[in-house]
DNA sequence: ACTGGATATGGAACGGGTTCCACATCCGGC
DNA sequence: GCCGGATGTGGAACCCGTTCCATATCCAGT
């Protein structure tokens, strides 16, 4: 409760040199510094961060908006995204869009009543045109908003590339494609066109379902892979993301059908899930971590003002082999 | 950049008049309202929160401390207390503490500095003397923090009997015991008492790891697993929290041994990875949504003053049986 | 005609820091 | 002895809203 002006006149001496001596510029004298501190301790004195932020208008704080916090893609990004901005002395507020539709505009919103000094988004919904508005540090996370706000995305191409080689190599004919839904716009895709692109090239027939937009849940998994199912396709290879190529995955093997023998699969993103299950799932891997890394950096340098020649970064994957693909 | 001094001189009002329209206080006519409302729009004026929060002293800004974001039961937990807080008008500033085990620290200061205006802790570190200091809305899941701090956890007693029962039931014999770190107090270690004690009742012989603290992360678990193995203890049950047991179930069907036929698991947490993996796991799963709404609840009261005869909530768990056991 | 409550408004004080300007002192150099 | 830079200090002005008090008007009731 006790503010610098109890401080100073405990300690008589004017509240300019009590701030001096807490931010440690300007001239304070040593026998005045060990005044100010008995005083402070005397009255627990505490600074009010409040206040602090009121004068220089900022918070240190960043809202990271991501459409689900569950899809461990999104879990580690968030977890790599807060070390990074404490290691920069930020601290990170997280907002969860999937539930609430206009928490997107309420998180941006945020930057302008000066609640938050940037905005990380990985969120695939709102309007393009709510960001052309504002001109705040923005990054955002495998999204185009524009041409002012810079983006972190891997090479989705080469991904694609990657799974529709391996499946090819492993003599797949038949393969179930799910893509992302066309509805926004995100570099993403590109791993879809090149994927079919590949395919067409070699002759190779693709069954290729669209995901529902900003549905990343079990649920929503589920309930697609009981519908392609029901189809009774006859597929012998599968590209998908994680969690979808895994429940994929079980459902073959519970229809007695042996993984790698009768059906490869090659999950999208990498993710700790696909470690886990049996067989390890060979899966394309998104470097998380320096997507994180990339876009607390970009945030930042956004942050100091500095010229930013990077409007666009993208990262290398990686195929990482694991027994639902043979070579 | 416009401030209410700049809207009032704009419109011809006294800054008073700004306010209490904005906040729809007091009397302000319904002329005046119309050029405030010109003016606004013309300076495309937007109310600084700094300032506001400054004078309520209230941030309207939760932490929540956590040791690990990526571990599915906290990412749950996370994902449900930021849904809970953000229907109450609250938002979530979130804390892996795993990594700087000075963050802790940190983040309950921000209580003092008035940048947060409470704390939810489901974090197992630091000493609870910190604790007993603050005097300020907060939270533990999971973990006592002295008298004045409310506790919210599931009958994990009641847990340990379910899993103890069920391996009983199926006929296990020699099982495997992964306990949490006891050099924590925490409600959780009631699991593992309750489990020992029923097996001791039994006379059935338990092989007892105690792992290490504050360490949720597949890497470790793999190194246990890894040393667990190499000790060929002939087992034929285990328990352990999801990844645990999912990590020893693997290497078990890698040692070609028949799951459930040779070995029987039952996990404890019994979040989504537990679904995902074949078979599907039997688990004790806790509540996780009801343990974030509970906990958001009570810090609610706090924050409002409310008197809480709650000082520990209990939650009931429930056994979802999967394929991992028999009967 | 008088009174009192409802309606309406302006502006000073406040919340708790930061910064800058004015002013004072001391010391070394010429 | 004078000058100028380094050292040191106090306090007003500011950051940007909120609240409260003083003041004013209007109208209905008696």
């Amino acid at each position: 409760m006790a503010g610098i002006k109890d401080v100073a006149k405990k300690a008589n001496v004017g509240v300019g040199t009590v701030s001096r001596m807490l931010n440690n510029s300007g001239y304070v004298a040593e026998e005045t510094r060990k005044k100010i501190e008995i005083a402070m301790k005397e009255l627990n004195y505490i600074p009010n961060e409040l206040a602090r932020n009121l004068y220089h208008k900022r918070t240190g704080i960043i809202a990271v908006l991501v459409p689900n916090v569950v899809n461990p893609f999104f879990t580690k990004f968030i977890d790599c995204v807060e070390a990074e901005l404490y290691e920069r002395g930020f601290k990170m507020m997280l907002c969860n869009t999937e539930k609430e539709h206009n928490a997107e505009l309420e998180y941006l919103d945020m930057l302008n009543r000066h609640i938050v000094d940037g905005v990380i988004t990985g969120v695939h919904s709102l309007d393009v045109e709510e960001y052309k508005k504002i001109h705040k540090p923005i990054v955002a996370l495998d999204r185009y908003l524009g041409e002012h706000i810079p983006v972190v995305a891997v090479d989705h191409k080469d991904g694609g590339r990657l799974a529709a080689e391996t499946l090819i190599h492993n003599g797949c004919k038949r393969i179930l494609h799910f893509t992302g839904s066309t509805t926004v716009e995100s570099p993403y895709h590109e791993r879809h066109y090149e994927f079919e692109r590949i395919m067409n090239e070699n002759h190779i027939k693709t069954f290729k379902y669209e995901l529902r937009w900003n549905r990343f849940d079990l649920e929503y998994y589920r309930e697609v892979v009981k519908m392609v199912f029901a189809e009774k396709i006859n597929f012998d290879g599968v590209f998908a993301v994680d969690a979808l190529a895994i429940e994929c995955m079980n459902e073959t093997i519970r229809s007695h059908r042996k993984v790698p023998r009768d059906v490869k699969f090659v999950a999208y993103d990498g993710t700790f899930i696909t470690e886990i299950v049996e067989p390890k799932m060979t899966a394309i891997v998104q470097p998380v971590e320096k997507l994180a890394k990339e876009s607390v950096r970009l945030l930042y340098n956004l942050l100091c003002g500095k010229e930013y020649k990077d409007k666009k970064i993208l990262l290398g994957v990686e195929i990482r082999k694991g027994n639902t693909t043979i070579v």
